[in-house]
DNA sequence: CCCCGGATTGTGAGCGCTAACAGGCGGGGC
DNA sequence: GCCCCGCCTGTTAGCGCTCACAATCCGGGG
């Protein structure tokens, strides 16, 4: 095919070669010829021969899981984008579980298809330790997870975050703050839960047992008709957004205001936390941004001379709404 | 590399390939020493070569929008699944914007990569057309997208469910139910809006003047403070949960309770609609799945004798919660 | 006027794999 | 006992591109 160019614009195979990679020394009036050629054949370069010789696939791999939630769902946009910009494709493999060899096996998945990088967005204890073993072959960067592992990563700073609600709340005149964790194989649900201990014990407070959900509104629900039954709860602090939506609406079934009564707070900040009843004040986190820098990493780990691990944290910020309101009996 | 493996097993390259593929009249005993090498040496096919001389990157393209939505973001998933199982990888492409030359841009670079086909995850009326046009070397189909083009289409029953959703409000006592409607340029949008209008015509009903919205939950928020100020409305029909739940706020923020004075339905079923406050009376869609036809609709168009061009339509389900009840002054 | 070095272009050799075509072996039919 | 025909395996060509290495052309210095 290439060599249909070369014989229009009357040069030999490797001058178009040349042009299509931007390489110095030609003439700019066969760089024109040759273009010309290209526009007049529709010429489209083969990218299984140029990575069967290059041996770069120009292709980036993306792990993830529960890829329908709203944070991975914008990590993985933010990484394609990124990726975009970077000249690089991004090929998909969604894990059914996160047990190590539904992980290994999406890897190698990748791998066969030749990606130069693997970009993890499974947050689990589990998962990540998982792909710490894989990375054999493959530079891999995993995103989203507080990960304690060998592996370059990049996540928000959850133990920041928890402890700003906490304190939050504490400064609003709570004596204490309940929470909400996820589940217990996540290392946001840890750090998250970590950063809300650490708070209360500075503060002096007494540190409530821990409601577990799954991040699911409905278990926030569930966990929130137990909650509601407590006297002396007077603020929670939940692990996330949909948890909270859940926790909200059995509160509001039990009688129970918020703020006025109780007061919550979430963690994520996806869209729909300012339209919640009553709106959501939450810890934001920039699930783009995270799958943006993830990928500069991968980028940059490709490219260069390797770095020692690398770990990039985000700053979450707090995002203050009326669901979080002054103490009742202060 | 694969000359090793031969090597190593004693028989020719040629006949690793064959053990590689499956193909028959080869021994089992030399099968056997053959993924001995195989395994002994951790090989693995390099599938750029492989491409390069079948023709057949073994690769879709999927192109999508505002991907960070539940709707798309499941879709994603399941053409995912579905790929993986019928033996394919998939590479994304997310637009920035939904005009011609945007969609264009990604098919090329989807097609540049290589790809045997695309699904597009673009529900609008520009994208549609502008894939269309563009289906030249690549078989596509269209997902989600209540599409009247020349492509093969995979989509929900916008019309019967807003239908549905329509009847349920008026059988309920309602004199008249009001649309809040989604963009204009989405097919789902006009879909909708027409299987709403359709229902209201023929039971004779008043058909009030739609609000429009973007899809997000800030403006069913906006919307829902103009109609919280209408004194005659009892029914409002929601494009859309996220809509939906923006109008909740407002029409409790504006003591019209729901569904005490006001009724509201929504559309998808989102995981959180049952938690919303009241829980939303909506019609669910299948967004999994719809993913998952699109993809063997791809498949099939691959494998086979073209087809006509093909209209798969799911049939949306109404999930009966508390925000719609009985018309107050019936 | 000839030689040299940089600019410009062409040639040959694969990258790792599959497709197409041999070739070699053994058993059944005559 | 010989031939034909299935099995099984090997050999030879590329797929379309880039890389390494010439080859050619040009102008200025000696």
């Amino acid at each position: 095919m290439m060599a249909d160019v070369a014989k229009l614009a009357g040069v030999s195979h490797q001058t178009v070669s040349r042009v299509l990679n931007g390489a110095p020394h030609v003439r700019p009036g066969t760089r024109d010829r040759v273009l010309a050629a290209i526009r007049e054949l529709d010429y489209r370069p083969n990218s299984a021969a140029r990575a069967l010789v290059t041996r770069r696939s120009q292709t980036l791999g993306v792990v993830s899981f529960e890829s329908t939630l709203y944070g991975p769902a914008s990590m993985l946009d933010g990484i394609e984008r990124a990726a975009r910009s970077a000249g690089y494709f991004v090929s998909v493999a969604s894990l059914r579980s996160l047990d190590a060899r539904s992980v290994q096996e999406a890897v190698d998945r990748l791998r066969d298809q030749g990606v130069e990088g693997v970009v993890v967005v499974a947050p689990q204890t589990s998962a990540v330790s998982a792909v710490a073993k894989v990375s054999s072959s493959v530079p891999v960067v995993a995103v989203g997870s507080g990960a304690r592992s060998s592996i370059p990563t990049v996540t928000v700073d959850n133990r920041s975050g928890a402890e700003a609600a906490t304190r939050q709340l504490l400064d609003l005149g709570h004596r204490t703050v309940h929470h909400l964790a996820g589940p217990s194989g996540w290392l946001e649900s840890q750090d998250r839960q970590e950063g809300w201990r650490r708070t209360l014990e500075a503060a002096g407070a007494r540190v409530p047992a821990v409601a577990v959900g799954d991040w699911s509104a409905r278990s926030g629900y569930e966990a929130g008709q137990r909650i509601a039954g407590l006297a002396d709860v007077s603020a929670v602090f939940c692990a996330n957004d949909h948890m909270a939506l859940g926790l909200l609406r059995a509160l509001h079934e039990s009688g129970r205001p918020v703020p006025g009564d109780i007061s919550v707070v979430g963690f994520d900040d996806i869209p729909e936390a300012a339209y919640f009843i009553p709106p959501l004040t939450t810890v934001r986190q920039d699930f783009g941004e995270l799958g943006r820098r993830a990928l500069e990493l991968l980028v940059a780990e490709l490219g260069g001379t390797d770095h020692p691990i690398t770990r990039v944290q985000i700053a979450p910020e707090m995002v203050l709404r009326r669901s979080a309101g002054p103490a009742h009996r202060a």
